[in-house]
DNA sequence: CTGTATCCGATTGGATACTG
DNA sequence: CAGTATCCAATCGGATACAG
């Protein structure tokens, strides 16, 4: 993990924060995965069922993204005992802490879109 | 632009402004450099203070980040009738509505960065 | 079903040299 | 100073085939 020592100018300390949050929540997939399982926190969310529904990722992809959220302990991986395997994957409570965030993106991105219409909405 | 029709599943709108924002927002920089703009916003910002500034950019990123940025109003590029010609770059009054979204990520990171550590910060 | 392994094209992004 | 142009290595990420 990074130090604050490479950061050591001006407000280093919310550029670290910042290049941490973007280390473990950035890229195309991470924001898109946890705000799936949050809003689907009580469907049982199987891999090809998350395959299927998060548009556009592929397996390849989403292994990879939900390992790395895992590390992170945001996502919670549980392999049922089933013929053939089935996984459950589900958001942590820790994992929750995202959902300000993103809906902090939502609201950016509705902004957005609606300035770029000419409807500025604040 | 993305349309509504790609993402008819469940709650597509939102989906769709995360990506919004994604777009717009989302890789190793932009955030980064609105953060650096919004916190200086009273000084005078050139190109070369800005390469100098923001730790590990290069002059290429910097650049096209800055294109991206102004494209979308959220950076204003200031030429200046210097010999030789130097560059101002300010955060605009549209691009001030990200301090929101980068704050909670700066509040994410620092809770993370304790999380790991063993002092969970709610 | 839940992945892994491999191939391979596309994209990212640094280094360097150069222009106005 | 503020970029642009070029080269090139590394990574990203899709497609496909295969394994447990």
């Amino acid at each position: 993990m990074k130090t604050l020592e490479n950061y050591s100018t001006d407000c280093g300390i919310n550029l670290l924060a910042m290049r941490d949050t973007l280390d473990v929540l950035g890229g195309k997939w991470k924001l898109l995965i946890l705000h799936y399982l949050i809003t689907r926190e009580h469907e049982i969310n199987t891999f090809k069922k998350m395959e299927r529904e998060i548009t556009g990722i592929s397996a390849k992809m989403l292994t990879k993204e939900l390992r790395d959220l895992e590390t992170n302990k945001l996502v919670h991986r549980a392999q049922q005992d089933t013929r053939p395997i089935t996984v459950r994957y589900s958001i942590t409570p820790y994992g929750k802490n995202a959902e300000i965030l993103i809906q902090q993106l939502v609201t950016w991105g509705k902004n957005h879109r609606a300035q770029l219409t000419g409807k500025v909405v604040l």
